[in-house]
This record gives structure tokens, C-alpha cells and sequence, in this order.
DNA sequence: ATGATTTTTTGCGAATTGGTACAAAATGTC
DNA sequence: GACATTTTGTACCAATTCGCAAAAAATCAT
């Protein structure tokens, strides 16, 4: 455990200024967010931010690691959860709900969603991350699916691959319309719908 | 009509500079697309571009509204379909999957989904452009559900409307995924699935 | 204390941004 | 041909962009 660094002691906390940037780039996008306003979010000044993080699109990807880090432990949480498929789903879309809703100004849907599909037809190094992204919401859904069906609670010819990407897509969208100003009920109504239709 | 301007004729046709202008917020987002590719892409130059369509954002929604044109025409063509329902969906979503995997540089997803969520939460006009745009879907996407269920090829105590909105929710996801470098395969097998889902 | 080491701070600089003023060019009208 | 009218082209502006160099500050080791 490296205890004295040595040198002078940094100002910041390198988690919080990840959190703090991952907020910025959050609400106005990537080409958006100026390192300037990075700098004004996490209060370090753009040199310390250079040498912490890399350039501006290598803190984006490290914030998009970060909140695909939160995403990885809701699929996880859905994954182990002992509750009925519908159940389990219902807690997993009233969860990211929850987050796509908050937001100091106002609604802003999912980070990955909402921000990195503008830049990834230009961008092959945020379109890799995006399609990973996705791959993992995917697999991760399908494991309650494969399990209800194990336990006889789905018909044995469900196809839980698709019945995950469906739910996959159904959260890909609460994004954006979170994101769009659709309401809280309005939200809560399309998850519902939804699990009743999956399960 | 009016057939002589009067003054020096115009170099550009209005209509294809809109299009050429969108295709460059199409495949580069809104802020990241600089009113000197605009011009390029074009072939005007910026206070042409400035006299014929206004200032930045201004052009961004009149492309946006064009593309918003082709949308409602998908929706209105499925609303007239004389098809049964899984097959009028299922020939609105191909039509959607080849639109999305078109373009010069590859594979750009909705216009719409793609790069007006990153504007959305701190510009309220894109953010009301992109609510009326959801809406559209939803709404267009409900009348063959409806036509459906007043024929009898649906349960009475069917709900249209979120059978729609979950419709809708596959095809936001098909624009992310287009962008995100899935494969055509991959995106028909989830309109084909999510078809077989609803009907 | 002195020096080594790491971070912060200040300030720069070359490039790009969105937007505009103004003159030159191309047309119709008289 | 002379003039009014509209668009184009050149040039410019102030502001912002990302990135970095170099000095100043804060700590540890000796």
C-alpha cells in the first residue's frame, strides 16, 4: 500500500474527479463538454486533469468504464436475485429508472445510451466500447430468463437469448425517453408492459 | 408561382443542401459537426448556409424535421398496410434496419435516436423535437395494433397503446444497435422476435 | 536546512469555432 | 446601357477549443 507518494500530495480524489467529469459528459454529451467545463466539474485545472486522466476522450472512455461499472453490478444483482422472473425484472427497470430520472438538471436517461451513440459512427474506439456495452446488458439479462426457464417457469421452447434482447431493447429506450421528458408514470408503464409481455 | 427572383440565382437547390446538411449531422452528431464541414458538405458557403437555413441549431432542426418527414411517411405507409399485423411490422422494421445500415462511412443508426438524446438534456428544444418525434412513433405505431384488435386477430383486452410503445422501444433499440456495429442478421432476428412477441 | 520529487498553477499558442461585414458577381427591370 | 435586387465570395472577428511548457508550491528523504 503505497502510503507517501513522495511528492506533493494531490488536491483531489481521483474517484470523485471520475465521478464529477462522468457527470459532465453525462449531461451535454461528449463534443459538448469542453475541458473547461471538466475542469470546472471536478475543480482541477486542465493540466492535472491531462496528467491524471490522458486527453478528453480517454477520460470519457475511463467515465463510460465507470458507469458501465454501475450497469455490471445492477445486470449482477438481476443475475443472482432469488425472486421470480418477474419480479426481478421489475426491480431491474424500476432501478435504472430511477437513475435516467435524477439528474441535478433535470432527466438524463443513461450515460452510454444517450451520449455515445452520436459519437460512435465517427468514432471506432466509442462504438467498440457502446457494442460492448450492449453485448453485456444482452447477456446479462438472459441469465434470470434461462434460469426461470430451468425451473419450468417459462415453456421449454422459449428462446431466452431473444426474450433478453427484447428487454434489453425496452431498457434502451427507457433511456431515451427519460432522456426526452416522458414522465416517471409513463416510464414505469412501458416497464410493466413489458415484463407482462416477456414473461 | 414565382418564376423570377429577381435578383443573382441561387447555386444550390435548398432541398438537397437540407439533405446534405443532414447527412452531415447524421453520421457526426449536432456538436460535433462545424459549420465548415456544413458548408463543405454543400458546397455553399457559411453565409449562404446562414442566409438560406438560419444559425447552427436552426439547420440541426430543419434536418431534423426532414428526416421526421420520412419517418411519418414508414408510419403512415404501416397504418394503411392491408397486410396482417406481423407482416406489416415486420416489413416497417426491414425498411427501418436498411435505413439504418446505409451510409457512405458505414452503418449510422436513426437520425433521431442517434444524435438527439446527446443534445436533448441541456438544449430544450431538441429535447421537445425528440419527445414530439417518440410520440410519433408511439402513436403511428398503435394503428395496426388497433386495426388488428378491431378484426379479431388480437385478444379484446388487448392494450394497443403499450403493445405500440413496446413496438416502439425495439425500433429505438435497432437504431443504437445499427450504430453500434451489430450485424444486419442480428437486428432482423430481434425485429423477427419482438414480431413474435406482440402478435 | 537542503535537495529530490510530485503536483499545482499560470500562461501561452496554434487551431478551430460560430457568426458577420462588405464588396464582387449575376440576374431582372426599366 | 443604367439601376435595383439578390446571392456569392472573401475576409475578418471575437471567443473558444485542446493541449502543453515552464515556473511555483508542497511534500518526503537525507
Amino acid at each position: 500500500m503505497s502510503k507517501k507518494p513522495r511528492g506533493r500530495p494531490r488536491a483531489y480524489d481521483p474517484e470523485v474527479a471520475l465521478w464529477q467529469a462522468l457527470e459532465t459528459f453525462w449531461a451535454n454529451g461528449f463534443s459538448r463538454t469542453s475541458l473547461d467545463a471538466l475542469a470546472a466539474a471536478t475543480g482541477m485545472n486542465r493540466p492535472s486533469l491531462y496528467a491524471a486522466f490522458g486527453d478528453k476522450k480517454s477520460l470519457y472512455l475511463k467515465s463510460f468504464d465507470c458507469f458501465a461499472g454501475q450497469l455490471h453490478a445492477a445486470l449482477d444483482n438481476a443475475a443472482h436475485s432469488e425472486a421470480p422472473l418477474e419480479a426481478t425484472l421489475h426491480d431491474f427497470f424500476r432501478n435504472a429508472i430511477e437513475i435516467y430520472m435524477s439528474g441535478p438538471d433535470g432527466p438524463r436517461g443513461c450515460f452510454i445510451i444517450c451520449t455515445a451513440p452520436a459519437e460512435a459512427a465517427m468514432d471506432a474506439d466509442i462504438r467498440a466500447a457502446l457494442k460492448a456495452a450492449l453485448e453485456e446488458i444482452d447477456r446479462g439479462l438472459e441469465i434470470p430468463f434461462a434460469k426461470a426457464k430451468a425451473e419450468g417457469r417459462l415453456p421449454p421452447d422459449a428462446d431466452t437469448a431473444a426474450l433478453a434482447r427484447i428487454a434489453a431493447s425496452v431498457l434502451h429506450s427507457l433511456a431515451v425517453r427519460a432522456r426526452a421528458g416522458e414522465t416517471k408514470e409513463a416510464l414505469h408503464a412501458l416497464a410493466r408492459q413489458s415484463v407482462q409481455s416477456l414473461c
